[in-house]
RNA sequence: GGUCGCGUGGCCGAGCGGCUAGGCAGAGGUCUGCAAAACCUCGUACAGCAGUUCGAAUCUGCUCGCGACCUCCA
């Protein structure tokens, strides 16, 4: 088995041998949701991607800090660093105190979190509770001589930065271009160079989230914290940085030159990126507002779905793509997935009834390496669901008889199971079914069926059966008489 | 317009020089009182054109189509 993991770095735009910067240690920071309002589906796929990794390295017996921010303040409108606070304007709409909606917000990410069963990062920092260590940093990069203070405003300065440091390197673009394709500047601008982006922002009266700075009352930009938080938990360099792909030409790229420019090292030895998630191909996000929120995608509570589908059913749906490819939303690719979980999850509970034999028919060595050659391979679990369902075929195939497997094998099969699909997937069997009344009335109704069939009266028995499934609940006779009932949703 | 990426069978989605994943749907079969499930078999796909090569879905060029970023967004 291959045992070196493979990540795809942004930075060198290809996949690089992971070499953790302290050995057995890794530190892992990705870039959090903005709580201003409920996250959407799209910010799920990035952090249940960063949790499979997350997962996957906690299995390879890596110490991980996993540290995923929540940015509660100085996230502005528009990026001309002027305008209003996304926190304050929400706050004067909804008639609350802004930290009454990073609280909401905040609270409602959670639980959605909770619901995909993502694990929570070893440390959730919020830019409220980091202003000093903002502050410190911005009064750094003003003595190293990379910004500049206007009206109570600091701006980063990318055209001298650039001098020194290849400010537009994550996205592989010349700073030439760059400022060839921004606007120009109007006459009231106070920065010096159309790039530029504020580290603080001076608050007018009137703004509700501010705090005394050496240039006066203000917040900070939005793309200091990620700066002052990771280098603060992680160091001045770590390993992995992570995010949406839509914050690599922005954020990113400044995060980067914030880190430089104040301790002059690479803030991050592997930036990974997550794709988007698209609808009827088209992206979902706030603006486009094609995106549907969680809790409509569970109940089906919306107009472009047909039913509600599970958080694990969407976990998996995520899972058979790679992370790294946009993902498209829609009813019929949704339904599939709903059916390949049902398989999957089903075969891991006939893994525990199997019986042992003394020889063995499969090669659950191949495919354990199979699972673990995935996995290292950027971790591709679009290869590694494929690599499970030979394991789902080999467990049914036992079941039935026409294959055998030996009590060593079945160990193995059964810890790569409860390996990749629990522990590294995340993924876990739904809620049970049934209830004390509903299994009890199951009981009763399936053996009348049963004693119907014995007397061979089938038309009571298949109308039992089918009455049942008009209440979506479906009957198996299995063959060694036995009788099994689910829900179908 | 600039930068980057993508186009794979009915749908979703891996692969990225030869061994032609996987899921869902479909067809046939085995099993079953009948179903369901499961298992077996099948469809022989890689936008188009040209080229490199013994050999290309995979490399190169061009054409067409789509998308991302350059504007808040994971």
């Amino acid at each position: 088995m291959t045992n070196k993991l493979f990540i795809y770095n942004t930075l060198s735009r290809q996949k690089e041998e992971f070499i953790p910067l302290h050995e057995n240690f890794v530190g892992m920071y990705v870039c959090g949701p903005t709580v201003y309002s409920d996250v959407h589906l799209g910010n799920c796929r990035t952090f249940i991607s960063f949790d499979l990794i997350y997962r996957y390295l906690l299995h390879l017996g890596f110490k991980v800090r996993y540290v995923r921010n929540i940015t509660d303040a100085g996230h502005l409108e528009g990026d001309r660093d002027e305008g209003d606070d996304k926190f304050a304007k929400k706050a004067k709409l909804e008639q609350l105190e802004p930290m009454e909606i990073v609280q909401k917000y905040s609270l409602g990410f959670h639980d959605v979190m909770r619901a995909f069963n993502t694990m929570s990062p070893s440390i959730e920092p919020t830019a409220t509770g980091h202003i000093c260590e903002q502050i410190e940093m911005i009064k750094v990069i003003l003595t190293n001589g990379y910004a500049y203070e206007v009206n109570g405003t600091v701006y980063f300065d990318v055209e001298k930065y650039n001098k020194e440091y290849p400010y537009g390197q994550l996205t592989n673009r010349q700073l030439d271009d760059l400022l060839a394709n921004t606007r120009e500047l109007d006459g009231q601008d106070e920065k010096h160079g159309p790039l530029d982006f504020a580290l603080w922002i001076n608050a007018k009266a009137e703004h509700l989230m501010k705090w005394p700075s050496p240039w006066g009352w203000g917040f900070p930009g939005w793309h200091i914290e990620c700066s002052a938080m990771s280098s603060k938990y992680l160091g001045d360099t770590f390993d992995i940085h992570g995010g949406g792909m839509d914050l690599q030409a922005t954020h990113h790229t400044n995060e980067i030159a914030q880190s430089q420019a104040c301790n002059h090292k690479a803030p991050v030895k592997y930036w990974m990126h997550t794709n988007m998630l698209t609808v009827n191909g088209v992206r979902m996000s706030k603006s486009a507002g094609n995106g549907f929120l969680p809790g409509e995608l569970f109940t089906g509570n919306h107009r472009l779905l047909d039913k509600g589908y599970s958080p694990m059913c969407v976990r998996f749906f995520m899972m058979q793509t790679h992370y790294r490819s946009t993902l498209d939303f829609s009813n019929e690719a949704l339904q599939a997935s709903e059916k390949g979980y049902r398989k999957l999850m089903t075969a891991m509970e006939l893994l525990d009834k199997l019986k042992a034999s003394s020889t063995t028919t499969s090669d659950i060595i191949t495919l354990k390496n199979n699972c673990y050659e995935a996995m290292n391979d950027d971790f591709n679990t679009a290869v590694l669901v494929a690599q499970l369902f030979e394991g789902v075929r080999i467990i049914n195939s036992v079941n039935a008889g026409s294959e055998t497997i030996t009590a060593s094998d079945l160990d193995t099969l059964k810890k790569l199971f409860n390996d990749f699909v629990i522990d590294v997937m995340g993924l876990m069997p739904e809620a049970s079914a049934g209830n004390g009344i509903a299994d009890g009335l199951m009981d009763l109704v399936l053996s009348i069926r049963t004693e119907s069939k014995t007397k061979k009266d089938f038309a009571t028995s298949d109308k039992i059966r089918d009455s049942l499934k008009q209440l979506k609940i479906a009957v198996k006779d299995e063959k060694d008489g036995t009788v099994n009932w689910t829900y179908e949703g």
